[in-house]
DNA sequence: AATGAATGAGTCTTCATTCAT
DNA sequence: CATGAATGAAGACTCATTCAT
């Protein structure tokens, strides 16, 4: 969605006449499709959960172990975050803001919910006192983040940190 | 400052009159102080960076060792996001808002600079392949981050999250 | 322009609000003519001085000599103004106003410039010793506007201070 | 007065806090001297009214004859206003004001009522046919200022357009 | 009498949203 | 359905004025 650019930009105060334009319809056109402007964002939310969901998932069809399946998926991410600034960025701010319902944050993770609890139940079957699964995902996608803006800093040493950042975060996960 | 408040509510669009009705003073008294509402909260992210920077310092005085160095600035930050959810939400607001200013960021890391530095020099001095001083001071925020997440969801396991979560970090870290 | 009631009363300090409902629009319509409220006064004063010049060049047209041109001139001038005392008295604001800006006053002495040229060309050519155009033109226009204000006190005398007004000026100008 | 200065840039815009440092007092302090802003800009109009005046008065006590009075109060005036530019300047935005009340123009004339009397009546008894005494003082002061401003924009020309613009005022006002 | 911090009414300007075309 | 001019509520900021010191 043509949006993200204009979120990523200015969060939340981006205008919707701002979007229209980037969008290249005129400035009511955006209302015949979302109701408000916090309609819009949600339902940008849920899209860019999609998408960084659905490359996540590509990955994750190819895995061969527990170990590899998890990697896979954080190499996905890892790409996916790179080709993808912009909506990485807005889907930051989006992630923060307070006018994202509780029902686009439990929709934005249904793509990725059924992976999850796999990804998770290996993990768990595979190491001696595993963490909590909570603990777990969130230490992932933490790390993930830190990665992707490490490489983002100093695009040469990418493959550098996208090992790196897999290994910190298998050994955070697996004691 | 009371404008925290309104800011982990409101974010950005936190209103400047309802600032000033929590901090007890005239809507027009804000400006007596701040030039603009930018400027305020350019202020208040200094504070607040300030505030957590003087809890880790806190913490880092009593350092014995290395180890014992990163985890007593580890515990004091937990603390201090456990004590202070309001702020440190506020500043989780304000560190991802465009109208913090470069200059601001800067002033922000200035109490734990040289803080900072020495943990990361030790560690380094202490393991064996260390990584990047960036990517390891990025893996303890953002790990101590999903720590005090993780808490505030269940305080009763306050302990095993400061004490897993730092274990969590530590081997992330050395490797 | 409906503005120009409002600056006539008030000045600079016509509210953006009262002129939007003197020209029955909504307080946010006005901006998306005018930028600001600056703009929309600069705008005002160009119209207003095309207004005054349209006047003086429709008598200018009538003239058959150089004499009876200037006088043509003036009358117009001042039956302009008795009839658009409000427009007049919006202008006398605008011109001694700073927010009038250099470009904005050339503007306003584009539509008679050809015109003044040409009135103080032709009167050069017929007296001995002229004086220079610049204060030509400004006995001019500081003579006419005496004689309007002297008519719009004493109304019945409209004839005797249009004749007398403009053979003053004839006097001051020729030597 | 201090205020002139700033009513000479700003109008009536002119901020009391910047009048009150202009006069090197603090911003309450205005309020201790004058009830409101208008009271100020209303005794300053009168001060500088009395200013002009009283150098008029001046040239009025040397006059020999009745066209060297005039002559001797064009001069004053003109001299005043070349040497107080600022002032001249505020009393212009002041005259034009909404805010200068009718008994603030009633005392502004005050200082030359006489002198403008005895001036206009020996005007009246040494032409055929004289013109009416508002008319010509009204062409007394708007010449004045015409030769002022030309004066202004090109210095060098000072005593050309001194006697220049007396002449033609002459001219004008006895045909 | 002087100070200047505090006040809050007032104003410009923005922008999500509507609706006639 | 698309358009974009018009709307008007909302909000940042200004500044004359007050008043405790």
């Amino acid at each position: 969605m043509a949006a993200a650019e204009n979120v990523a930009t200015d969060g939340l105060a981006a205008r919707t006449a701002k979007i229209a334009t980037t969008a290249g319809v005129a400035e009511g056109t955006v209302f015949t499709y979302f109701a408000t402007k916090e309609t819009l964002f949600n339902a940008l939310y849920v899209t860019l959960k999609g998408e960084v969901g659905g490359a996540m998932l590509a990955g994750f069809q190819e895995r061969e172990s527990v170990l590899v399946g998890w990697q896979k998926v954080w190499d996905s991410y890892v790409e996916w975050g790179l080709c993808n600034g912009i909506k990485r960025k807005a889907l930051k701010q989006l992630h923060v803001s307070a006018c994202i319902t509780p029902d686009s944050r439990k929709a934005g993770l249904r793509p990725t919910k059924s992976m999850a609890a796999t990804l998770l139940k290996d993990l768990a079957a595979s190491v001696q006192r595993p963490q909590s699964p909570e603990f777990i995902a969130a230490t992932f996608e933490a790390l993930v983040e830190v990665t992707i803006d490490m490489i983002a800093k100093a695009p040469a040493a990418q493959e550098y940190y996208k090992r790196e950042g897999f290994e910190s975060f298998w050994r955070a996960a697996t004691r």
